[in-house]
DNA sequence: GCGGCTGGTGGAAGCGCTCCCACAAATGTC
DNA sequence: GACATTTGTGGGAGCGCTTCCACCAGCCGC
């Protein structure tokens, strides 16, 4: 007779294969492996010894069904993936989570989900309680994400003041409207009189803000408010701004612009219309992520500390994983500064 | 009847709730759940509605405790973080993989590893089965994580032949060789006769094959191969790569060059030295991934089809995953095609 | 009619782990 | 010296799920 039923295990050493090698009970190897609470040194070393023999590698499907936690949090990114990856946004942000979660044995996994379609998908998967917690970044207006994941009561931290629900979560910001502000009035001290603005799109706090941040610079300066252009952050929507705003608004000598790439847009643009930058027109950015080094001239721009950014609100997260007062709901927003470089 | 004892979970529904609700048994509830295979239409539809009434979602670690499957799989990365985030090839990747995963409900568990530090971690969390796979990427000669994860056995795919293990493990690879080759061929049948190359890492594989083919068009058509300098496949690579070739080779008509972004460097250092591409030194690059075409003069290139191969990867992990036939080296090797454009 | 199906069902045995609890031994307190 | 406390230990009860198995219909062919 072959094999008659299946030979089980096969499989990694149990827990009970641990105990039984070092001579003590289950729950005795439990504990020596989980920190050594309660445990004789004699125990301890046996344990150590018989997990190093076995290459004993806990079970975490186990592990997580009784202690309820699977050390892994989502970093959740409601945007179609295009965009995703070509924005050094979201790089600087997975940098920044990664940083912190490999300190502690947390792993990451990602949720793309495409605005409309996986919402619900989504949300399924962090009802389930298949992770910890959550990052949510580049939220919109529309996804009400900050009220469905408060009501789930699952711990989450939002990188960027939600639209709605910003009472309800956790986030961790940059001072748009401060960073902005003291952008315009940069050019204001150069000696720009008439400034106009490439703002975001409507749909995100960040772009919001930062046109706010303008307007009122140049309010307190007494200057003009009326030549403002949408992007939706991205370069090929900067160029057409650009050339909208320059068309309606030829005596332009500063120009604000909410992103990094959409000021590489205006940049290109400006060099092909002949003017001088910082001469003709000052030009300042928003983000600080690399692009700004690069353009033609390198771009004065507004920082904001994206990995610092997201390494914050990762810390933030997991202190509420931990139990560490899970709900209230914690605001860090944090001021940017500019950073000069030619372009004004 | 108020409820009589304790309402003990808190927690989300159980099985045993729905199969009370549903007045099944929870053999019959778990089966009805997953397919409902030998379930009666009349408990299907039971089942169906307590499922909804209840909100109930499976716990997944209970059910990954029994099947052994996590229904997650990794994406290994071992790579240092800022350099991953940079390149477009990863972005692809991930979209790639992304694609197929959201058809089915498998997760994606990013694993971000810098090549010595985090080996052993990395290792012990694959070994411990806490994903079904992982799909590899941007591997090095020195990591012999083919051998590796062919030791524990856990179903994986490589993007991009390994150096060492390729005969373990699957792969899904473009064939740079022969890109390469055409490329070169192009050159010469543009009218080139003295084509230098710039080529990427001596420790990556698709750089080496690059290289190769690359030699092997120069040497069919009787062409000196000595003009090579290497770089990293990074812009500012490209740059010094191009200046010292163009030193030492004042000459030069054609250009190979083994990354787009490296070319992207090679234009400007061109462009520096006031030769006009094509009509002085003809260029062409590798991969197509979105550089190619904002570059001046856009970039001919060779075209890897770097989502689609990703998806290829991942449905060939999932096969593996599901059993089909686990342990066959399969490999794939997929013809990139030459993308003409301005610049050759 | 009577064995053999097949479709549908529920009981019950785990999967591998943590942790509560009871208990024994060692240590402390007055 | 009687009692309280601390420390270390093992038994055992689950966590929520899948799946094996036994079982009971019905229904076939003969």
């Amino acid at each position: 007779m072959a094999r008659v039923s299946i030979p089980p295990a096969a499989g990694s050493p149990t827990l009970d294969e641990v105990a039984r090698v070092a001579g003590v009970s289950r729950a005795t190897a439990s504990r020596a492996i989980n920190g050594g609470q309660r445990v004789s040194a004699r125990a301890q070393s046996a344990v150590d010894l018989a997990v190093r023999t076995l290459g004993y590698v806990p079970n975490p499907a186990a592990r997580s069904l009784v202690t309820r936690r699977t050390d892994s949090i989502a970093v959740l990114v409601p945007e179609p993936d295009d965009r995703v990856f070509s924005d050094p946004f979201f790089a600087g942000t997975l940098r920044g989570v990664n940083r912190v979660l490999s300190e502690r044995d947390i792993q990451l996994v990602l949720l793309l989900a495409r605005p409309g379609a996986d919402t619900a998908r989504t949300l399924r998967y962090l009802t389930n309680r298949h992770v910890d917690g959550a990052i949510v970044t580049s939220h919109h207006r529309d996804d009400r994400l900050a009220e469905h994941l408060a009501d789930i009561g699952l711990p989450c931290v939002f990188g960027g003041r939600p639209w709605t629900g910003g009472d309800r979560v956790a986030y961790v910001d940059v001072d748009n409207a401060a960073g902005e502000r003291e952008a315009t009035e940069l050019l204001i001290a150069r000696g720009c009189r008439r400034i106009g603005t490439v703002a975001g799109p409507t749909d995100m706090t960040a772009a919001a803000d930062r046109l706010a941040g303008w307007r009122q610079a140049m309010a307190e300066a007494g200057l003009p408010t009326d030549a403002v252009e949408h992007g939706d952050f991205t370069e090929d929507s900067g160029v057409v701004a650009t050339r909208a705003l320059m068309e309606r608004h030829p005596d332009l000598d500063g120009l604000v612009v909410a992103s990094d790439l959409m000021a590489a847009g205006a940049l290109k643009v400006l060099a092909e219309l002949g003017r001088r930058v910082p001469d003709d027109i000052a030009v300042i950015g928003f983000d600080d992520l690399g692009v700004a080094e690069r353009t033609t001239p390198p771009l004065t721009t507004v920082r904001q500390p994206v990995v610092e950014m997201a390494e914050r609100a990762t810390r933030l997260l997991l202190e509420r994983v931990d139990g560490v007062d899970g709900s209230h709901p914690v605001r860090i927003v944090i001021p940017p500064t500019v950073v000069k470089r030619d372009s004004a």
